[in-house]
DNA sequence: TTATTTTTTTAGAGTAATCTAAACTTTTTA
DNA sequence: TAAAAAGTTTAGATTACTCTAAAAAAATAA
């Protein structure tokens, strides 16, 4: 069984190796995960001992179908958690994720099997990201970020950011997962959009927000 | 903050004290905490250093009102999480209390705050011990075991002992938090008693059984 | 009240995770 | 392609928790 620590590292490599795809460094690791180097490559040896990375000294680390495997796991369980503090909690979509970060790492298949049901058997959670099976199986869809659908009517199915920050801002101005958005002009000076939510309200939002808005048409 | 380690034991303390009424000895601790008493010295010098007990070589430890209030908000979230998992997930009652010894430990007031009101503000956990309110709070109710109960017509109120052993015995034989109970017999020979159950099911409970099943007229 | 047994504490060491500082390797720059 | 810079690893410590074995204190028995 895999510690609280380790399971963080093996998430944070997951996330950053883009769903195992690229390599990942060192640095970007310490960075994401807070904390020294040193204490990275520490850590990245136990878990290459244990299988779930390959680690190449210097050149980072890849990681393995068995550590895919537990990263999905754990995935799955925040992404519940996130939607059963909303859903049923009443939580903000900016409150959850601090929260998940405790909840993901209680042991026990048995809790996740009945929170899936209780939940519905959900496949997304309060910020669009789909929620892996018990197989670690999920749907990817295929979404565009919002600066990138000009002039088209799209509907808001994810964020790429989930900062609180960014999430409280959202609601803030009306944009909300499953809401209707037209883009009806972009500024060339800043890239910034004019958008129209829900054939209501208009309101201007910064290029920057534009890319961490994700959509489908 | 408290690490996960220092709230098993100011809990197990609490416990073991009689709600803070007597003082601990180190091998009690060690005992229900599976641990070694040499542990236990270290971990109980450092729980003074922070007044959450006091101690007093070679006689033991008394819990400090400070440590009181915490070991009761543990045992706050320990109970409400156990009424989560019966009421909301569907667990059998002898099957809360491991996952619960994990979950008392996640670290959100608001999250505590927000499940009790999903949950109704419950004032007994499914073994029918009591929940104290976020003050700490809560009624001490006088029940006594069934075993003194002979010839009385009773109402199921609390198990003293919850091993899943004893637990799922009783929903075997059809006893719940909540039954009326109605003590026919004792038998000389072995302390047993004959009890009716609801009205119906007649059966036969050991003595041990017995003085685990809390009750009031 | 002295000796024996039981309980508790201390001493010294081990594991997991972390850190700083120094050494080493790779990458970039000139 | 040699020097400088950036990134990574190693060495050696530190903290939290745990253990075994030995020493010390308290409780019990003779
Ligand atoms: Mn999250
Ligand atoms: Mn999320
Ligand atoms: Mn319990
Ligand atoms: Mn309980």
């Amino acid at each position: 069984m895999l510690s609280f620590t380790e399971e963080n590292y093996l998430k944070t490599i997951y996330h950053l190796s883009d769903s195992g795809l690229k390599s990942v460094l060192t640095n970007e690791i310490a960075e994401a995960i807070q904390t020294k180097p040193a204490s990275v490559t520490d850590m990245v040896k136990k878990l290459a001992i244990k299988n779930l990375i390959s680690y190449e000294k210097y050149y980072g680390v890849k990681i393995t179908r068995q550590g895919k495997t537990e990263a999905l796991n754990i995935i799955r369980k925040h992404r519940l958690w996130e939607t059963f503090l909303v859903e049923k909690l009443g939580f903000n979509w900016g409150e959850v994720h601090e929260v998940a970060e405790q909840l993901e790492h209680i042991q026990s298949p048995l809790l996740i099997e009945k929170l899936d049901e209780f939940l519905g058997f959900p496949s997304a959670d309060p910020h669009g990201h789909p929620i892996p099976d018990k197989n670690g199986k999920f749907k990817v869809a295929r979404q565009i970020p919002l600066a990138e659908a000009i002039g088209k009517k799209v509907v808001a199915r994810a964020v790429k950011n989930s900062s609180p920050a960014f999430l409280d801002y959202l609601s803030k101005i009306g944009v909300y997962i499953g809401a209707t958005l037209q883009v009806i002009d972009k500024m060339d000076f800043d890239g910034s959009l004019e958008i129209q939510i829900d054939a209501k309200k208009k309101v201007y939002i910064s290029k920057e927000a534009s890319e961490n808005i994700l959509v489908t048409e």
